[in-house]
Order: C-alpha cells, then structure tokens, then sequence
DNA sequence: ACGATGCCCCTTTTT
DNA sequence: GGGGCATCGT
C-alpha cells in the first residue's frame, strides 16, 4: 500500500532544476508557483502530493525560503510522515522547523504554546470521541435530560456541527433556546454547560482543536501576527473535505501575503456528513481574487477501463466543477462484478479470488496489492471470517479503534489521571480496575462530596474516609487508589512513557487480570503489548518534530497522550506486511492498490437508502463509489449479495444503480460459483466436499465452499437435535446439548470444545453442521 | 459489590 | 449479533 505516488510518463526532461525534471507541464506549473493564492484541481491520480512535496523542497531550495516558514496540512499523520520523510529526500535533509500535519494535530501544537491565554492549561487533555460522549451523558443526568428522548449521540453530533460552524455555545443558545425545534432547544441547554465541564477539565474535545486556534488568532493580535509573520507559505492537501473552521484558519493566517495553495477535487469530497463545506474549493477563486488554477487531469495509476467507468459514474453528478481523467495507459482487464447470494458468499468469493489471483498470477502479486473497500465497517466482520478461515493475511482499517479498545482505553485512564487529575472520565473509568472494591455507590457518594467541597474527585478520594456518605469500606479503598495515583504521579516525573507504562501494567497484574477473562483476554493482552512496544518507541521518536520551546514545557506523558488522541486507524497500517487491506471506503482515500475489490454494491446498502431522501447525500455516495473506483491500478472487482443479514435482519437487495452505471461493455458480469452450481439445492442438501470445474477459465479450484449456510428463507431450517456437532465462526466446533423455542426464537445450547457452553439464537448465530466428526 | 440476564437500539462514513 | 443499560439475585 502507498500513497498517491504516480510516476509520470512521457514527460520531456528539461529545465533547469533536476526536481522539476521528471513532472508534467500543469504539474510544473503548480510547482513552479511562487508567491500569491493557487488552487491545484488534481483529479483522482494525478500526482498531486507530489506536487505538494515538490513544490515545499522547490521552495526551499530554489527560493531560499527557510523550512519553518512552511505551514502543510495533510488529511492524515500518516500523509504528513511521508511528506516530511520525501521532503527530507529532495532536500538531503531533514526540513527542521516546518510544521506538517493534520488541522486537528496543528491545531493541538498552537493550543500547547497558547492554552493559557483561552483559560486553559497548557497540559489540557484531549477528549476523543468516546470520551466527549460520555461527558455528554454525565451532562445531560446533571440536567436532569432524559438521554432516551435526547439521544447522546445526535446531540453530540449538532453540538459538533455547530462547532464546526464556529457556533459558540451562547450564539447557539440565542439562536435555538426559545426556537420551535425541542431537540435544538435541548442542545441549546446542553452545549454550554457541556463546554463548562470541559473547561472544569481541562479538556478539549475533537472539534475544540479547531475551534479553540481559531478563537487564538481572531481576538489574540499578538499570537496572530507570530504565526502570520512565521508562516509565509501554506500549503492544504484534500481541500474538498475541509469545514468551515478550518477555512476560518487558514484565512486568518493567509490573508495578508496570501500565499496559499490548496489542492483538492471537489468530486472526491466524502466529509460532508461532517461538516465539510464544498464552497471552499468552489469559491476558492471568489475568495482569492487573483488565484493561479491548474487543473491536473492526467492520470497515472489506472487502466482506461476503470477510469472510463469512473468517468462515467461521477458524469451523473450534477454538482461538480466537471473534469475528465485521462490516462495514458490503453485498455485493461475488464471490471469482474460477480452476484453472490448473501455475504459470506461474498466473502469467499472476494478472498477465493485473491487467492487465485496469488497463487496462479506467476508471481505478479503480493497480497499487499489488494485492498477491499466496503461502504460500513460491519461488512467487516464476514469477511474476516472468510479470511482467517482460508489463511490468507489481512490487516483491517477502523471497526473498533485500537485506541479505543477497551483495555487500551483502562490503561491509558491511568495515564490520563496521572497526567490531568481533573479528568472525570478517566478517574470514573480505572477508579475500580482492577476491582478494588469500590462499588458504583461510593462513587456517587464521592462525586456529591467533591461537588460540595469543590475539589476535584481525586482529592475527595484522597480524603474519603472522612467524608460524610461515602460508605466505610468504599472509603478506605478510595483512598488507597487515591495514593496509588499519587505515587504514579511522582514515578511520572522521571520514568520515560514507555518504562512508566511498563512499571504500571506490572504492578496492576493486569494481564494476570485479562487472562482471567478467557480466550479474547488473549487479544487484549497483545493489544495491551503493542501499546507498550509504541510507547517504547515514541521515547526514540520523541525528537524529530519537536522544536526545542516544546520540549521543555510538556512533559513527554502529555506528549504521548496528544499522540495517542490523534492518530487515525489509517496511520496504524503497516506498510511493510504483505497483507490484504479491508476498510472502509472512506478510508481508503488517498490510497491505491493494483487490485480493488468493492463489496456489497447493493441498492440500500451502497448507496445507503437513506441517500434517496436528498439529492446532496446521493451525489456524495456516488463520490465515495467514484473514489473507490479510482483507487484501482489494474483490476477492479465489485461484488453484490442477493440477501445479507443486517442488524439482525435479512435485507434483501438488487444491484447498486452505481454499478448500472459503469457501461456493461466495461464489465465482465458472472454469478459466484455457488449460485452457479447449486441453484437448486435445497438448504439440508450437503454441499458437495470437491469443487466442481466451473469450465470459466481461472481459478476454478479456489472457490471451495466448505460452509453450510441455513437458508434464511425457510423459517424452521436448519434444524437441530441433541448431540449434533456443529459449529460456529468464532466459537469454533462443539456439541447441542439443548434446543429450546422454535421458529425465530429457536435457541440452542452447545458445550463448545474450546470455548465452553453458549447459548445462542440460532437464527443469529449462523451455525454451521460439522460434518468433520 | 458484582455477575447474570434480558431488553433495546443499533449501523453510515471519522479526526 | 453485539454493546449499553437496567434490573435482579447472590
């Protein structure tokens, strides 16, 4: 997997400068830009990070202009290190000072130098999602809302689209308090006080890391002119997708030199849903008076078949600055797009394919060559299944965040309460874990006590026992915590992250703990190892972006937590395992892969049903669908299901009209070889054990199918009796002990060889009849 | 105090 | 098919 990195061809090599040798005449241009606003419109493959990266290493070397008077914003930390690292490249050398980020990791840095002036402290923790949710729902029990009828989650989303907005919390209030919508009205009571309880924290949320800078630089002059004055050239990566703070930003910083460039197509804006507004790269023109444009429309990574079908979905948009890719690369394998019958077909169809295309492909792939894109992070889970189950490698973007996780999250509450002891969420969450007996009612009673005494809850722990309430045993637990904490605090002081981190799962005996809790304790062991080894590792890491006034006013805890708040799942991807990559569509803008798979192209499912009510989120799905297309270099595969089983219930689609879309010349259209060879199977009829030839040319021998799926059509089927082996994806193999209801209801009960007994709805549990035994 | 159980909602996408 | 949450039983 790598970054957009064409290498251009047929390009004439002149000029005086070697950097500038081996681009195309728009790309050159956008190069050679100097001084004022420019927009770079660079379509799906058109090089345009490196014009970014050339164009930094062009300015400094050709034009002098010093490193740490370059300000670059990337989508992802991921991007940013490999735009530093290339720059060092050109340069032969480090770029020192140059600041390279996304706005939320830039925004972080401004906020640890200036905090204080906004009425924070520089040591401020930031609260990701989860975090902001919970303090939501602490926020809406103080004021008495009930979270039934106020859902957390919507309410934090318009409270984050009102930020993104730079809404404050009284303009909103104004605004909706006495308006007629009751949920805006709500949120108009919540927002402020939810921004209260964060202010008490010292914390900052998400969205804060773009609003707080913004209200920096718009009522601090001085802290304005320091970073006008410093920052002489500004650079913007995926423009389409940035919201109106950050447009707010840049403006803020830009507007006297306007020495701006952004660079970014609007048919590849995905971030709507999120606050990103099209009209900044719409009326960049408007807003710039004077801006230099190119337009990049040569394409480099795909074959003229995908990018004529790319060509052709994005054509039905009517919202677009309208451009046409060209490639310079003929022809191309024509687009596989196989109808499979529910999605673990899918899934062995997709990994069946990769492992032909492997195997057969006389050593033409790796398997980090493959990528598989799907619209929702639960069509994950099938495939994963299909993937363990055939061994091929795989590593997986997003689903449940690694940071997120809830081990993760346990230990790092440790370190967040070390590191800002006014932290609500963290101390609730580790106060307890391990078990130290201190129950949900001396929690309470501790929280009341803080709240009348105005201390934070960890100075109340330190004193619980003489608190009125809180009960005795509690108490004394409280306050043993509490002088834990105390001690890890010192310990903070002089031990690196890594060894602090080290030391304390130790102490904790926390895989002691995780063992105890079965077979997935396992997993959360290794994710528990891997947390310390990247600990470890941010110790040596520690140097390389840091100017010297931050290394001493932070210590490296806070550093490391800003870190861990920060990174995106993309970034954790490691680029040196030959693995298949599976995420979301969203995040795999920016990538390529030789060979593209996009599952579950169904009606309702891609584009999701709830796209027909606006004509706006359709034009952004049919976005999304073009930027998976384009993510392809030579093979394009898309797969669909005739049924598939969502929350709980089987939905049952037709063809994605996004699919229709691509000519069928362009497509080699086939069913899955299970629909092929077994239409008239009935669901108790054993699939055959050795595959038949299918007579379709490659591959035949790759779709085996040892699965025995139950039809969902027939409501009583399969069915099973006392003693039968079955098994299950994730439990593995075991034995009925008991069947009980019948229909939709029907429950089983099966002792499991390795796992114990589990009782299941065998209507979920997806059971399959072991016929190994 | 805390585990077991059952009910509800959920799935759109993420820094 | 799971996670959050309330309730109940020990």
């Amino acid at each position: 997997m790598t970054l957009d990195s064409p290498s251009p061809r047929a390009v004439p090599p002149s000029s005086a400068s070697p950097l500038l040798d081996t681009l195309n005449p728009e790309q050159r241009l956008a190069v050679e830009h100097f001084e004022g606003p420019s927009l770079v419109l660079a379509g799906a493959g058109s090089g345009k990070t490196r014009v970014l990266t050339t164009r930094i290493a062009h300015l400094i070397h050709e034009h002098g202009v010093p490193p740490e008077r370059v300000l670059a914003v990337t989508f992802t930390n991921k991007a940013a290190g490999e735009m530093r690292e290339r720059i060092a490249g050109f340069l032969g050398g480090e770029p020192r000072g140059m600041w390279v980020g996304t706005f939320h990791a830039i925004g972080a840095r401004l906020l640890r130098r200036h905090a204080p002036v906004l009425g924070w402290d520089r040591a401020f923790t930031i609260f990701d999602a989860e975090q902001s949710l919970r303090q939501i729902k602490r926020t809406l029990q103080s004021l008495d809302i009930d979270p039934k009828r106020f859902n957390p989650k919507a309410v934090r989303s318009m409270m984050s689209a009102a930020k993104n907005q730079l809404i404050s919390p009284a303009r909103f209030q104004e605004d909706h308090e006495e308006g007629f919508d009751l949920f805006a009205r709500t949120v108009a009571r919540v927002y402020p006080a939810y921004q209260t309880a964060l202010r008490e924290q010292n914390g900052m949320d998400f969205d804060d890391l773009l609003v707080k800078p913004v209200e920096l630089l718009q009522n601090h002059p001085e802290v304005l002119a320091l970073y006008r004055d410093r920052f002489a050239f500004l650079l913007v990566d995926e423009y389409q997708d940035t919201n109106h703070a950050q447009f707010r930003f840049l403006h803020l910083l830009a507007e006297n030199h306007g020495n701006l460039m952004v660079v970014g197509d609007d048919d590849q804006s995905i971030y709507g849903w999120r606050g990103a507004d099209l009209r900044n790269i719409l009326d960049f023109e408007t807003t710039w008076p004077g801006a230099a444009v190119v337009r990049l429309e040569r394409n480099y990574r795909s074959t003229a078949v995908i990018l004529e079908a790319a060509n052709e979905v994005i054509a039905q948009n009517v919202h677009r600055k309208g451009k046409t890719l060209r490639t310079e690369r003929e022809g191309g394998e024509k687009i596989t797009r196989v109808e499979c019958l529910d999605e673990n077909d899918e899934a062995a169809v997709v990994v069946g394919e990769i492992a032909a295309r492997y195997e057969n492909g006389p050593a033409l792939h790796n398997y980090r060559d493959f990528a598989v894109l799907y619209r929702t992070n639960a069509q994950s889970r099938a495939l994963e299944d299909a993937f363990r189950r055939k061994g091929v490698p795989y590593q997986i973007v997003g689903g449940v965040r690694f940071y997120e996780r809830r081990e993760i999250q346990d230990v790092l509450g440790y370190l967040r309460l070390v590191s800002n002891p006014l932290d609500v969420d963290a101390f609730q969450r580790v106060v307890n874990y391990p078990r130290r007996g201190i129950g949900a009612t001396s929690v309470k009673r501790l929280r009341e006590a803080a709240e009348g005494l105005g201390v934070s809850l960890l100075e109340a722990a330190a004193r619980a026992t003489t608190l009125e309430g809180v009960p005795t045993g509690g108490a004394r637990a409280l306050e043993r915590f509490a002088a834990f904490v105390s001690t890890w605090s010192a310990r903070a002081a002089t031990l690196r992250v890594g060894a602090l981190l080290e030391e304390l799962v130790e102490e904790l005996e926390l895989y002691r703990h995780l063992e105890d809790e079965g077979p997935e304790g396992e997993d959360r062991i290794d994710n528990v190892r891997e947390l310390i080894a990247g600990a470890l590792d941010f110790d040596a890491e520690l140097l390389d972006e840091l100017e010297p006034e931050d290394v001493d006013a932070f210590s490296e805890l806070d550093l490391f937590l800003q870190r861990v708040a920060l990174v995106a799942d993309v970034d954790r991807l490691d680029p040196g395992a030959d693995t298949v990559t599976l995420m979301t569509l969203h995040n795999a803008k920016g990538l390529e892969f030789p060979v593209v798979f996009i599952a579950g192209l169904e009606d309702g499912l891609f584009p999701l049903s709830r796209a027909y009510d606006d004509p706006a989120e359709m034009e952004e799905e049919r976005r999304l669908f073009y930027v998976g297309i384009t993510r392809a270099e030579d093979t394009l595969l898309l797969t669909h299901a005739r049924q598939r089983r969502r929350a709980g219930e089987y939905m049952y689609g037709r063809l994605s009209p996004f699919a229709e879309a691509i000519p069928e010349a362009l497509v080699d259209a086939r069913l899955s070889p299970r629909l092929t060879t077994a239409r008239s199977s009935t669901p108790h009829r054993r699939r055959p054990r050795f595959d038949e030839a299918d007579g379709g040319g490659r591959g035949a021998s790759h779709w085996s199918d040892d699965t025995f799926a139950p039809d969902p059509l027939n409501q009583d089927a399969p069915r099973y009796v006392k003693g039968e082996r079955v098994s299950h994806a994730t439990f593995g193999s075991g034995t009925v002990k008991e069947v009980t209801g019948f229909g939709k209801d029907t429950k089983v009960t099966v002792d499991f060889d390795d796992v114990g007994r589990k009782r299941l709805l065998v209507r979920y549990a997806n059971l399959e009849k072991d016929w190994t035994l």
